[in-house]
DNA sequence: TAATTATCATGAGATTCATTCATTATGTTT
DNA sequence: AAACATAATGAATGAATCTCATGATAATTA
């Protein structure tokens, strides 16, 4: 209830130096510190730790237990210091991400690749957002960054927008639908929805699209993967909606189509949601930066 | 330079309790105590530890690598607390023995063995004083106590006398000075004189006997182990001077016979010596307990 | 939404505690 | 034995740390 590590370190630099007041210096503090020190541990222990009656101050076997702690002890504690500035300064740190919608692991893992290289101190992760509610994970402390495209008016939370997006109709190029110009509800009635398996509330072709002009498609199937979908798309299986991103890599190679979804598009804008007071961490602005200027593959 | 065990106890407690008024109990402090404790480390970093806008305060990654910095560390100065307080106590320690005689093995085996079963937590040594100088290494915490047969007046070390022993001649019983019913020096002039491998100054034979009376034995042999002595002798080699406690035990089994060195007996006492600030210890008082009532063979 | 409760933060004053300065005591060396 | 080096001591200072009282904030309940 007493021991302190600063009587540890004094107690390594008396063993060192052999000689309290050079030991002093080291330790930043004055002969008489150090022997008052020592007095007390002493007491408190109730068991001498040096031999008195000897020049070369030589330590007891209970200074000698004391000592190996000291040397066990100190260079763990220097170690996590170290880190722990290193960490105040922004050079290290740890960003779980937190992501609402599967699609955005297309642009998500280039940049993640590049700020791995950029900040290889930093440990990274990404959850996809299924069984829990991001933002609140991210207030708790659960996970660093969500990438979302509602923001919301929190005091202790700010979202960052990256960049906007345009959702598209994907056709096989041999769909009717791609002599339009552009979608409207009405024209996916008697279409197959592919999407990706989350609840409606979280796809933007129902919220945005299907469920304001009360249309149903005909069926709606669900993928993980953004590939897959693709796939089945090209062979005429089911039309899906998907953010551009994802697109413009894929729709030359494969016979695919893409139109948008009425006459203006509907476009969104997504964002980075952050802890405040971590709003000016370093890696986590360079994260912003790198999304927003992530790779954009030509159309 | 500021980090304190206390801290690191505080930050255990306080992740324990998840609640800074159940923490600072268990610490013994305020509640405000605790609070002020974790601002200033917060300030020395320049990092939070805890995430401030949540209730059931949550640690930040900073405050978890600080958290499992105690945990790995303050287990391990609880350990060397406890073994120091029962250094203190003298429930525990070590016993570094320093011998000057050859023979006291003899007695002294049977001693560390019963002393062992009775404190098994102290650490026993044996060294044999052939190369240093036993008392400055027991002023010097080498070691820990000294087998003696000349006391000292020394301020820091204590002489415990332990018990009276006889040096005595030891022959074959078929030789012809096992005739007389004692010794005088002049009777080893034409004898061999079996002796341990050290110094002459060391062995009472020499300056207590021979020297004194300016005799010189015919030749002098050495042996390291006693009952190699013995054998010699018996076989009718030499004759050898040895304490009777070596004796007793022996001279029944041989053919051999023992005779006092001049009609008063050359008689000494064995001393344990001690540093005086450890006189009390009690594993230590034991020792000397044992010593004393070492179990005395049958003459 | 307001009221209540639980919890943490803050500031000022009190206190403890470590440190320093000056000096004495002790051991070591010549 | 003297001179030197080193450690121990005591009193005074000052900084660090605590407590008390209170304010602020989040969580819970009505």
């Amino acid at each position: 209830m007493f021991l302190e590590i600063r009587h540890l370190r004094s107690l390594l630099a008396i063993d060192e130096a052999t000689n309290l007041a050079r030991a002093a210096e080291q330790v930043h503090l004055t002969q008489s510190a150090l022997s008052h020190q020592i007095k007390a541990l002493e007491a408190y222990y109730g068991a001498p730790l040096f031999l008195r009656n000897t020049k070369p101050l030589r330590l007891t076997l209970a200074g000698q237990k004391l000592l190996e702690l000291a040397r066990r002890v100190l260079p763990e504690i220097a170690g996590v210091e170290k880190e722990l500035l290193r960490l105040a300064k922004g050079e290290t740190g740890r960003l779980h991400i937190a992501i609402e919608c599967h699609a955005c692991f297309e642009w998500l893992m280039p940049v993640l690749d590049a700020f791995r290289r950029r900040w290889p101190e930093v440990e990274v992760d990404i959850r996809v957002g299924v069984s829990f509610d991001p933002i609140p994970a991210l207030q708790k402390g659960d996970i660093d960054l969500v990438i979302s495209s509602d923001p919301l008016e929190l005091n202790d939370v700010v979202f960052e927008p990256l960049f906007e997006y345009e959702a598209r109709l994907v056709t096989a190029r041999a769909h009717p639908l791609a002599e339009k110009s552009y979608i409207e509800p009405g024209d996916l009635a008697g279409e197959i929805l592919i999407t990706y398996p989350v609840q409606r509330q979280r796809l933007d072709v129902f919220t945005r699209f299907l469920q304001p002009a009360g249309v149903e498609p005909l069926a709606v199937r669900q993928s993980e993967l953004t590939a897959v979908i693709l796939l089945l798309v090209a062979s005429q299986r089911g039309v899906a909606v998907l953010p551009d991103w994802v697109l413009n890599e894929t729709i030359q190679k494969g016979g695919l189509a893409t139109r948008p979804l009425t006459a203006q598009g509907m476009k969104g804008l997504l964002y980075a949601a952050l802890r405040r007071p971590e709003h000016d961490v370093l890696y986590l602005r360079e994260f912003i930066e790198l999304a927003r200027d992530r790779d954009l593959p030509e159309i």
